[in-house]
DNA sequence: AAACAGTGCGACAATCTGCCACATCCATGA
DNA sequence: TCATGGATGTGGCAGATTGTCGCACTGTTT
């Protein structure tokens, strides 16, 4: 693949490390530039050397907001294209992000060819197929519950809590099946 | 009462008798000069002699949505400030709105004031905050199926078909409102 | 007209959830 | 060391939710 001029430069900013790896890789895979950022500032540096033609931002990370990088990234490429995709989720976040600029808004979790596919990332590449299939609201739930959980140091109440759910229910969620598909 | 040319005209257009009475009341004491719709076809034939400056929409409607509406008041009247105010409030549905136009979007119940300061801010704030709290579970399910039914242009069965749930829930899972977030 | 897909809704049994109660553990600090 | 407060594992239960069937009705297609 080629790293000239010509190729789409696509900036990442979230401080998930796991995530971050996981669609860096993916969009590479797909023939683009990539560059990663933990947060907003660290992403601001970056800029003075990297003028992304995409960028997924997260929202809740230490310091800044990434929907403060919106208008940045649009003022120096008016033709960027931006996904906000997070965790913390809010209408209100959602009609700012827009009305700033932002391209799109995916709350967390969301698969790797949903972001893609909200980013029109699939055109060039017609060899990959795209999943129609979207999670199942069970897949959804786990994996949202995962999240959390992790965020709470595995802490069952402190999850139950943040989450607005019965403790007890929490905990009989957990006990059952880590993850069943259909089929 | 002027009813001249001067007097700012709100288009509110709600299936629900009693909001749009009490609202439209609240406005006019305002000084602003209402019209009212109970759907999104009564409130076209309005536009024939009333070219609105200010609107409410209601989503869920019997016949289409007030979202359709936006296109045509936008060429109506491109300076209108539009505002989308529904008991069925969803990222989807708020992220599609901003992007045909409309000025912002709220979920009910909200009361005259919250309603006529949201048409009336200009900048979208980028320091907006994040909620601290990630999404509910409940809530959660609800952004996830109301993106996937947009996504099967609103056919039911289609959505319970992807989603992998049966149809019965989901229709029963449409009619409840979503959860509301608890600040 | 007949076949078909989508929709709305009633009914009912099988599950699941919210909630209270109680019994451990395990830190932390008086 | 004992008291206190959080976290956790379970049991039990009434009420809410879900999976299924069935049926009527409405457009669309053939």
């Amino acid at each position: 693949m080629n790293t000239n001029d010509s190729s789409v430069k696509f900036l990442i900013v979230d401080d998930d490390e796991t995530f971050t790896r996981v669609l860096s890789k993916a969009i590479q895979r797909r023939g683009y530039e990539t560059a990663v950022a933990s947060s907003a500032e660290q992403a601001l540096n970056l800029l003075e050397s990297f003028t992304p033609d995409m960028a997924t931002l997260d929202l809740k990370m230490d310091g800044a907001s990434g929907i403060t990088l919106v208008p940045r990234l649009k003022a120096l490429n008016p033709n960027i294209k931006i996904l906000i995709l997070t965790g913390y989720a809010s209408i209100s976040t959602a009609v700012e992000a827009i009305k700033l600029g932002a391209t799109d808004y995916l709350a967390k979790p969301a698969d790797t060819d949903q972001i893609l596919a909200k980013l029109n990332v699939t055109e060039p590449d017609p060899d990959i197929e795209i999943a129609d299939k979207p999670m199942s609201v069970g897949r959804l739930e786990w994996e949202h519950i995962q999240k959390v959980l992790i965020e709470h140091d595995g802490n069952i109440s402190a999850t139950a809590r943040a989450l607005g759910m019965h403790r007890r229910t929490l905990q009989r969620k957990l006990q059952k099946r880590p993850v069943r598909e259909e089929h």
